[in-house]
DNA sequence: TTGACAACATACTCGGTAGTATGTTTGCGT
DNA sequence: ACGCAAACATACTACCGAGTATGTTGTCAA
C-alpha cells in the first residue's frame, strides 16, 4: 500500500517549522526558547522534541526550509530563455515577492547567516554551517552569472563585480527590515512594492526603463 | 575647581562601552552575558554593574552612543553648501566608511533597531525605545530631505519615497553584514569600497558619475 | 485482548545567567 | 594616621531554559 508519502514529513513536521520560524523571526535564536515554540502550537515541548532532537536542529531544519524558499523564488527567472536584463528583472522581482511573502523564513534565513557569531560549537554543527555557506554561495552565484552576462553584453554597468553584487542583494532583501505582513493578506500591495525595489535596485546596474509611475497604495 | 569633565564619564566607561559593543556584536544581545563582557574587558561583573544598572541598560547605552556616531557620519556633509547631489555623496560616503570603520557599533545598532522584537518589558524601556525610534526617523529624514531637494530639482529619479529611501539606505548599510574588518586597520580600501557602494546606491536614483573605475585592491 | 509503537504530556535535572549582597583594595582629603 | 568612598572582586540567590526520563493515550496489527 502506498503511503500519503506527498507530505515531506507529517503536516505536525511543518507546523512546528512554520511555528518555529515564526518565533525565530520574532525574537531571534537565542531569545526564542523550546517552551515558546511549543506555546506557540498550543503544545509543550515533548512534541517538538518528539520531531526535532534539539534546538539547534529545528534552527537549521528552518533554515534549510528558507533556502528552498528563497532557491524557488528565483529559480523561474534563472531558467527563463531571455536576454540577461529580462532574466535578472525575473529572479529579482521573485526574490523580493518571497522576501515579503515569506517573510519569517527570509528573516530567519538572514539571521542565519549571521550566526557564524554563535561560534559553531560540534562538529555537526560546522558542517551544517559549511553546508549552508555553500547553498548561500550558490545562491549568489545565480545572479552572479546573470551579472556577468550583462557585463559581457554591455548592458549592465558593474564596477567591482563583489561589491555590487552584495549592494544588489541586499537591496532585495532590503524589505526584512521593513515590511511587516498586512493582515489581510494581499497581495497586490507586495507586487508593486517589489516592482519598485527591483526597479531601483537595476538601476544601479545602469539598467533604466522608463516606467517612472508607482502604484503603491498608501493605505489610509 | 573645574573637573576635567572633557571625558564623558571616565575612560572606564568608555572601555566597557566598547567592549559591550564588540561582544553584542558577534553574538547578539541575548546570547552575550555580563559575564562574557566582563572576561573580554579581563575583569569581573562587579565592574561591569558598577556602571550600568542592568544588561538592558547597557546595551541602551550602546545603542545611544552608536546612533551618535552614525550622525557624526552624515552630519559635515548635511551641513555642506552644495548642490544637493554633493550633499547626499558626502553623506552618502560618511555612512558607508562608519559602516566599516564602526563596525561593532553600526551592526548593534541594526540589531537593536530589530529588538522591538524582544518586546519592550517595562515602561521606562518603552520610552527607551520610543526615543530611539524618534532618533532613527531623525536620521532618515536627513537623507529624506535631500532627495527631496534632489527631486524638486528634478536631478534625482525618486518614484515612492518612501520605498526609495529604504532601500538606498539598505545598500548604504550593506557592508555591515559582509565587511570584516581588517586586521591591519588599513583604511584605503575602505575609502575604495564605500566609493563603490556610493556609486551603486546612488545610480538607483539616476545619478551617474562617468567614473567606472574600481580601485578596490584585492589583497593577495 | 493484547502488545507494541507512535505521539505526545509531565516531571524532573542541571548548567548558565541576571541581579544582589558583601568583601577588599586604593587613593584622597583632613 | 585615619576615615571614607570609589572602584572594583567574590560569593551567593533565584530563575530560566535545554535536554532527559518517564508517564499517558490512542491506534493498529495479529
Amino acid at each position: 500500500m502506498s503511503a500519503p508519502a506527498q507530505k515531506p514529513k507529517s503536516d505536525r513536521y511543518e507546523e512546528i517549522l512554520e511555528a518555529a520560524a515564526e518565533c525565530f523571526q520574532k525574537q531571534g535564536f537565542s531569545a526564542t526558547s523550546i517552551d515558546t515554540v511549543a506555546r506557540h502550537l498550543g503544545s509543550t515541548k515533548g512534541r517538538v522534541y518528539h520531531y526535532f532532537p534539539s534546538k539547534m536542529d529545528l534552527f537549521n531544519a528552518v533554515r534549510d526550509r528558507a533556502m528552498e524558499i528563497a532557491f524557488d523564488g528565483i529559480r523561474p527567472g534563472y531558467d527563463t530563455d531571455a536576454d540577461p536584463i529580462e532574466r535578472l528583472r525575473l529572479m529579482s522581482m521573485g526574490h523580493a515577492r518571497v522576501m515579503m511573502l515569506r517573510h519569517s523564513y527570509m528573516q530567519v534565513l538572514l539571521d542565519g547567516l549571521q550566526m557564524q557569531r554563535y561560534g559553531a560549537t560540534t562538529e555537526f554543527q560546522r558542517q551544517a554551517m559549511a553546508r549552508h555557506l555553500a547553498e548561500r554561495n550558490a545562491f549568489e552565484t545565480m545572479f552572479r552569472e546573470v551579472l556577468t552576462l550583462g557585463a559581457d553584453q554591455g548592458v549592465m554597468t558593474i564596477g567591482h563585480m563583489s561589491i555590487t553584487l552584495q549592494s544588489y542583494l541586499i537591496t532585495l532583501n532590503g524589505p526584512v527590515f521593513w515590511y511587516r505582513p498586512r493582515s489581510d493578506g494581499s497581495a497586490d500591495n507586495v507586487d508593486a512594492i517589489a516592482h519598485d525595489i527591483v526597479r531601483y535596485a537595476m538601476r544601479g546596474l545602469g539598467i533604466d526603463d522608463n516606467d517612472n509611475t508607482s502604484t503603491i497604495s498608501t493605505g489610509a
